[in-house]
DNA sequence: TATCATGTTGTAATGATTACAAGTTAGGGA
DNA sequence: TCCCTAACTTGTAATCATTACAACATGATA
């Protein structure tokens, strides 16, 4: 748990019990996770928990590079506290959520050669699964 | 106009004055409009319009791999009707939604060894544009 | 032209996210 | 260690995109 304190204080990011959690949810579920997932789960120990600070946590985290948001589904946004370069499957049968362990090889190329600055790189597959695709 | 006829013909739809306003909108606006701009600005011209309609249609579209639609904002579906593999990028200052025109390499190698179906790639980029830079 | 499945419309409901105001707390300085 | 205050948390209300639904209209087919 000194760990997330130090991430937190590290970044400049004021250390609250309710952060710690998050932090701690996200680092030990890593199934990309919807706020009210979080929350849901969250609030079973400890039940003071408002949802609003989740949002605010999953922002504040967000802005400073802790997590990554994800706007795969459409509907709704996805966390991600591995922050490492990667891409992401979606199984429109499931809605599970799988890591692709490669890192976008165009965004340097793409940013000299359009004069953009990149800031996140997201890399999205949608389709079945291999789990799914079994059945 | 007779082009929108045959390409909804071509894939079993009805033909119907709404769906090819909707798909000239789409092919003269390469702006990655909303469903609602689609529809404000049809109204102007259709007063008769249901934004219903606009979903309902962008939504069979989509279906039927006529329209792309984009989750890079997170807040709301954005449409295309250019089909071809390409990129995006959204830019976090003016929220202009930029084509890229570069295809993903890894596609197929992804299918092969995670054992996935792939029916959408999305490649996303975020930042600050070029024409904002300047500023 | 009659039929009917399909499309359209307007309105109401949903669900994720944000705004806001009041109470609480973390953490730097006395 | 204790205060002070800015920052954080909470609960509720509002917002906004999207979907559900039911009544009506229309396009394709025979
Ligand atoms: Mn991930
Ligand atoms: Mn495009
Ligand atoms: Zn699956
Ligand atoms: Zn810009």
């Amino acid at each position: 748990m000194d760990n997330y304190v130090q991430i937190l204080k590290k970044n400049g990011l004021k250390v609250t019990p309710q952060r710690l959690e998050i932090l701690k949810y996200l680092d030990t579920h890593r199934t990309h996770p919807t706020a009210d997932t979080i929350y849901s789960d969250l609030k079973k120990t400890t039940p003071s928990l408002s949802k609003t600070t989740v949002y605010n946590t999953l922002q504040h985290l967000g802005e400073h590079g802790l997590v990554y948001t994800l706007t795969i589904s459409g509907s709704e946004l996805r966390f991600d506290s591995v922050i490492n370069p990667h891409h992401h499957f979606l199984c429109k049968t499931c809605g599970s959520i799988i890591d692709i362990d490669i890192e976008c090889p165009n965004a340097r190329k793409v940013e000299s050669a359009g004069g953009h600055r990149i800031d996140e790189v997201h890399g999205y597959f949608k389709g079945v699964c291999a789990s799914c695709l079994k059945e």
